[in-house]
Parts: structure tokens; sequence; C-alpha cells
DNA sequence: TCTGGGGTCCTAGGACCC
DNA sequence: TCTGGGGTCCTAGGACCC
């Protein structure tokens, strides 16, 4: 049975829920009717456009550009600093206004759920509630959203980023022709900024260009992703709407540095601090990991991953710190000047199943307890309440806000 | 005043075993 | 003295997403 599929997505979110959080207390300027963006802090090297109004995309700044850009391309533009704390909650906000139409909802990222209606129409037409939802986003939580309308999720999702923003776009299988396939290449769903230059010089401009492509000929220059994309294209895809939530395969954190290190004591400060952050999500997941991985990032952007696989699974800061440390010293030469340092815990599988290392100890045990004890307090009075003295420092360069 | 942070999935190549 | 091939596990690297 063919399904009805429904793509919610936030029109500018980080700005736009900023923007009604600035309303609410007081203010009473709308930022999404001024040239505004939500950006890093460019003076810790992390400023970049996160979210812009349609005011400063005319000015043709763009997500992810260097705010410097931003500014030489707008000069009046205001930039104001994100907050995840708020941006979980009118997420959260919307995900229960969407529970009210259907029990199969996936939040596919903080500001974009796929809802499947399949069996929860009770003979209403699918655009209608779409409507009727987008409607209710606005009058009831004061901010906008684009919806997709289709019988899959890739297409639903295609839809959605057609014109904004407070749209309702519906992107039927007899609609693809005419609303997809004109459209570049680049806007499909999946294809990236290595891929359509390749494309490109394969006289393949636009969707229709691709969809029309020999799929034998993509698989063979591009392997499963060419069947992929070749599919797209086409608007095929079988994929469900993942409702519950699936436990994370891997836990990381990584910090841009302010400046550059060229010092191997000076990482593995900046590993304790990570190894912290990522077991006590670790800890918060109830997973346990068996991977570990430390990432560097030079001052030109090259980046080396070195991992270990444990032989048995942990969720101890002291452990992975232990073990991040000496693969930092197995890939790392004194010298080389590093702009980021990131921490990944792999192959996570649930608590209650792990794998006990064969060493276990009196010493682990211990530093579990500690590990407990840090959690608790941290949860109560908040992640940045207790802190070794010796990280005081590293923390002012390392954003914990997400925690 | 260059370029964030957190994820997933795929592939290539080497080691090792039979 | 020279030479297999299949299977699995592991690491590194890269592409993509929001």
């Amino acid at each position: 049975m063919e399904k009805q599929i429904l793509h919610v997505d936030v029109n500018n979110a980080f700005l736009s829920w900023t923007a009604v959080e600035m309303l609410k207390k007081g203010n009473n300027i709308d930022i999404r009717d001024i040239p505004a963006i939500i950006g890093g802090d460019e003076t810790k090297r992390s400023g970049i456009v996160l979210a812009k109004s349609m005011k400063a995309k005319e000015c043709g700044i763009r997500t992810g550009e260097p705010i410097y850009h931003a500014k030489i391309k707008c000069p009046s533009i205001r930039i104001f600093t994100s907050n995840y704390k708020i941006y979980r909650q009118y997420s959260d906000s919307l995900y229960k206004l969407l529970s009210n139409y259907t029990d199969k909802i996936e939040r596919y990222s903080i500001d974009e759920c796929f809802l499947d209606m399949t069996n929860y129409l009770c003979g209403r037409n699918l655009i209608d509630v779409a409507k009727e939802i987008s409607v209710r986003i606005k009058k009831e939580l004061k901010f906008t959203v684009n919806i997709g309308v289709a019988h899959n999720k890739l297409l639903a999702k295609m839809a959605s980023d057609f014109q904004k923003p407070d749209k309702v776009h519906i992107l039927y299988e007899e609609d693809i022709i005419s609303k997809m396939w004109p459209l570049p290449v680049s806007e499909l769903f999946m294809l990236g900024r290595k891929t359509v230059p390749k494309l490109y010089n394969m006289r393949i401009k636009t969707i229709g260009d691709l969809a029309k492509s020999d799929k034998f000929m993509l698989i063979k220059k591009f392997g499963k992703h060419g069947l992929k994309m070749w599919e797209y294209a086409n608007g095929i895809d079988d994929s469900e709407v993942i409702y519950q939530p699936e436990k994370p395969k891997s836990v990381s954190n990584e910090a841009t540095l302010p400046i550059n290190v060229i010092k191997t004591e000076k990482l593995e400060e900046i590993l304790l601090t990570l190894s912290e952050q990522v077991t006590f999500r670790l800890r918060k997941h109830k997973m346990v990991g068996e991977v570990v991985a430390v990432q560097l990032r030079t001052d030109e952007f090259k980046d080396t991953i070195h991992q270990r696989k444990l032989g048995f699974t942990t969720d101890n800061t002291s452990q992975v710190y232990e073990i991040a440390k000496s693969l930092l010293h197995e890939f790392y030469k004194d010298g080389t000047p590093i702009r980021l340092v990131g921490l990944r815990v792999g192959n996570l599988t649930e608590k209650d199943q792990e794998q006990l290392s064969f060493f276990t100890s009196e010493k682990n045990n211990k530093q579990k307890e500690l590990d407990k004890t840090l959690d608790n307090i941290k949860n109560k009075y908040g992640y940045q309440s207790i802190t070794r003295a010796s990280e005081i420092n590293i923390k002012k360069m390392i954003k914990t806000d997400k925690l």
C-alpha cells in the first residue's frame, strides 16, 4: 500500500527560535525581519553562520560560511549566539504538537521530522492535514515550517525544500518530472560538493539528467552510492519512518582550539576534558563502547584519526582518557600545529550487557564510583558545576553548552 | 578575522586464518 | 623459490547529512 508521508522542516530554525524567544522576553524587534544571523564566536575560531534571516539570505549570505564573509556582504548584519538549550525546548514543543497527528514520527534532526500518516488519516486528505499542521504551528508556536507531502520520505524531503518559507508542497509520483527533474543535480538529497562536479563533468546537470542516465554506468562509477543517486533522482525510496528512537552508535566530542596547539602535554589536557564529556554522555545513554578514536586537525585542515578496538567495553572517564592518551602518543609528532582535537567512542552496546574486562580490578571499581558521584553532581547542579583544577583554562577553550 | 560540532555509512587495503 | 583464493576482522579515510 502507498505510504502517506509528511516532512516538516522549521524555516531558519535557530534564527526563528531565537527570534521567538527574544520577543517572549519583551524585545520589540523581530530578528526575522532584519538582516541577522546566528553565528559562533569569531575570536575562538568558530565563526561560521549557523542560520540566517531571509534578509540576510538576500544579501547572499550562506549557511556555513565564515562570519567575516557575512559582514563583508552585509555590513549592517546583526549577529546572535546560539543557545541549544532553548532550541531543544522548541524542538520538543514541535514534536509534541505533531504527536497529535500520528504516533509514527521520526525526529530526523533538531528541526526536522518525518510523519508516517498512513494509518492515521481517518478518511482525511493528507494535504489538508499538512495545511492544518502548518497553521497550528504558526499560531501556537509562533514560528513557520515548510511541509513536504509525498508517498515516500525522499520525495517528502525534497518537497519541503522547495520555495520557502511557510509553504506546503506536494510531490507525488506524477509531479516528479515537472517539479523535481528541472532542478540542478546539486539539489538532490545525498549529492554533495564532491559528487556534483563529477556529475557535471559527465554532462549531468539536472536531476532529470541523472534520472535518465544509465543505472549500471552510475553503479560502475560510484558503487552503491551510484545506485542510490539514480533511485533518488527517479523518486524511488522505500525506507521507513523510524519512529522508535534508535540507540546511538557512537558518541563524540570535538573542540576547535582558539589558538593552535603544538605540545603533546596540552593536547593531553584537552583529551582529558573531552574524555569527561564523552563518557558523561555515554553514561547518560547507559551505553558502553569498545572503540576509542582520537582525531586531530592541523592548521592546514588535514584530518587524521587514530583508533583502537579494546576487546572490552567501557564508559569510564579515566580508562578512556588513558587509551586516548596512548593513541595520541602513537601518531602525534610534537610541533605540528593542531587546531582541532576530537574524541569518539564507538561500537556502543547497552550497559547491562557490558563485556567485563578480564582485568576488572579494585581500582576500576573505585573509578566507577568516582564517575557516578561526579555525574550526580553534574546532573543536579549543571555540567560546569564541578571541574578538575588543572582544567579550568582548558574549559574556557571548549564549549560545554550542549551538555 | 578563513572554514563548527555531532553524527552515519561506505570503501580500500592489510593482517591473518584455513 | 614463489604460489592460490576466500572469508573475516581491523584501521584509515572520505562522503554525506543537519
